[in-house]
DNA sequence: GCGATCAGAT
DNA sequence: CACATCTGATCGC
């Protein structure tokens, strides 16, 4: 993760590091466990380091876009040929078994350091000898691959996010999915301090905290691609589009667009090389092309676009007249976003033409939806996955009155960057051994953090 | 030297 | 625009 994680990217009661893959001297304890929760580049930090070799729980897809990136220098190089060799940043990962001339195969050195896991599927997973905890990915609805981590263990329970964007359909369908309704927090006038025989409370929620200090509503997903889609469908049927997908998680947008007017997206070399391998995302596998010419809709290089939609706005182009149009997806709230649709659709609706179109598409959640995701579980803490550094911790500050109610009763925010002692379940020598694991454990990371 | 990390701009 | 990405500088083995 960026700088400013609390915790040095651990999860504590947990000795597990998500999206840090760097090695520091001040990080007293090696991690058990690495998770990753997506392969956006800002949470792959020292993943790329040849020396890295630890086991990196992930999704199926995230293992495919990690082991498959290329970043964007090579990406031109290699579409050029001018480069035919594969140079992927993240290759040393996983080092098949080398096979000899004479026919020997050697094993060693060979190596898959990413442990794929399925999602909605609980799976235990030993952390020493004699601890385990049990791991359950759910979607994240950011970009392919892209998951939320539950770790159970006899230390607790803790949700981390990742980067997710929790809109309404998310948490309905949360709420009903069985493997996290044990955490659901009871509705208010329900609640008995005694009767958590049946039901339990996260730990801890590690939130996705990239939009924490945005108040405003932003429209759903499906509000956003609705709304562009709108407006697209106001233009000559033969516009050519050129979608500004300039980084992973804006695939709702090209499915949208390929269910409303029943064609293909084209997309460059590398996106279809990713794409078409996805196993989560059949549907999106089957509405891009490789192929140019075949489409009037465009996802491809940002900066290299192909000869389709290399010319912008209403200019000539060969021998005909082409208009192109650029899709931008932007943040925006859900009031300026009607206006916006509202507004555009005037000027199309006379017959004017535009030559840029936007879509607010939000990959984060705002504050809003934050608290109402957390609300939904009332933890004991929430934690949040990124502080701006330039805020000097005013986030922290700040925690105790953004999740006001949303929070564990009894358990102030004042409490939120400051875990407390794990509850000792029994008084048998392998909970005292945990419990006394767990609290040192807490020390030193809080004593890394104050140094 | 190279690789890893960081600042700055887009 | 965007909170992710690329580039080029700097640090360290």
């Amino acid at each position: 993760m960026p700088t400013g994680t609390p915790f040095k990217s651990f999860i504590p009661p947990f000795l597990i590091r998500v999206d840090d893959f760097t090695s520091s001297d001040d990080v007293e304890q090696p991690a058990q466990l690495h998770l990753l929760s997506h392969t956006h580049s800002d949470h792959i930090a020292g993943l790329s380091a040849k020396s890295f070799a630890s086991t990196v729980i992930c999704s199926h897809d995230a293992k495919e876009m990690l082991l498959r990136h290329e970043v964007y220098a090579e990406r031109a190089l290699k579409d050029t040929e001018v480069r035919a060799e594969n140079v992927r940043t993240f290759q040393h990962l996983k080092v098949g078994p080398r096979t000899s001339q004479d026919g020997t195969v050697y094993y060693n050195g060979s190596r898959d350091l990413l442990k794929s896991f399925p999602l909605n599927t609980p799976i235990p997973w030993e952390l020493t000898n004699e601890k385990s905890v049990t791991i359950t990915l759910f979607d994240a609805n950011h970009c392919p691959g892209a998951v939320m981590f539950l770790v159970e263990g006899p230390q607790g329970a803790v949700l981390h996010t990742g980067d997710f964007r929790a809109e309404p359909w998310f948490l309905e369908a949360l709420s009903r999915n069985p493997l996290i309704q044990r955490y659901l927090a009871p509705p208010e006038e329900w609640w008995d301090p005694h009767g958590e025989s049946l039901t339990s409370t996260l730990d801890a929620i590690y939130l996705d905290t990239a939009c924490l200090l945005s108040e405003t509503p932003v429209p759903s997903k499906d509000e956003a691609c609705k709304g562009l889609i709108e407006l697209m469908a106001m233009l000559p049927s033969d516009t050519f589009f050129f979608i500004n997908a300039w980084t992973w998680g804006y695939e709702d947008v090209l499915k949208a667009i390929a269910r409303a007017f029943g064609a293909k997206i084209h997309v460059d070399r590398y996106k279809h090389s990713i794409y078409t391998r996805l196993k989560s995302e059949p549907f999106l596998n089957s509405i891009v092309t490789a192929d140019p010419a075949s489409t009037r809709f465009h996802a491809c290089e940002r900066f290299d676009r192909c000869d389709e939609v290399a010319v912008e706005g209403r200019q000539a182009y060969t021998s005909k007249k082409r208009h192109v149009v650029y899709v931008n997806p932007v943040t925006m709230g859900k009031e300026k976003w009607a206006a916006y649709v509202r507004e555009t659709h005037a000027i199309l609706g006379t017959g004017q033409l535009v030559d840029n179109l936007l879509v607010a598409l939000s990959r984060h959640s705002p504050l809003p939806e934050l608290r109402d995701f957390v609300k939904l579980f009332k933890p004991k803490r929430v934690v949040p996955n990124t502080l701006d550094p330039n805020l000097g911790g005013l986030e922290h500050a700040c925690l105790e009155n953004m999740f006001k109610g949303c929070l564990y009763p009894g358990s102030s925010a004042a409490k939120s960057s400051i875990p407390p002692r794990p509850p000792v379940q029994s008084t048998s020598l392998s909970s005292r051994d945990l419990q006394a694991d767990a609290d040192a454990t807490l020390k030193n990371l809080e004593g890394g953090k104050a140094a």
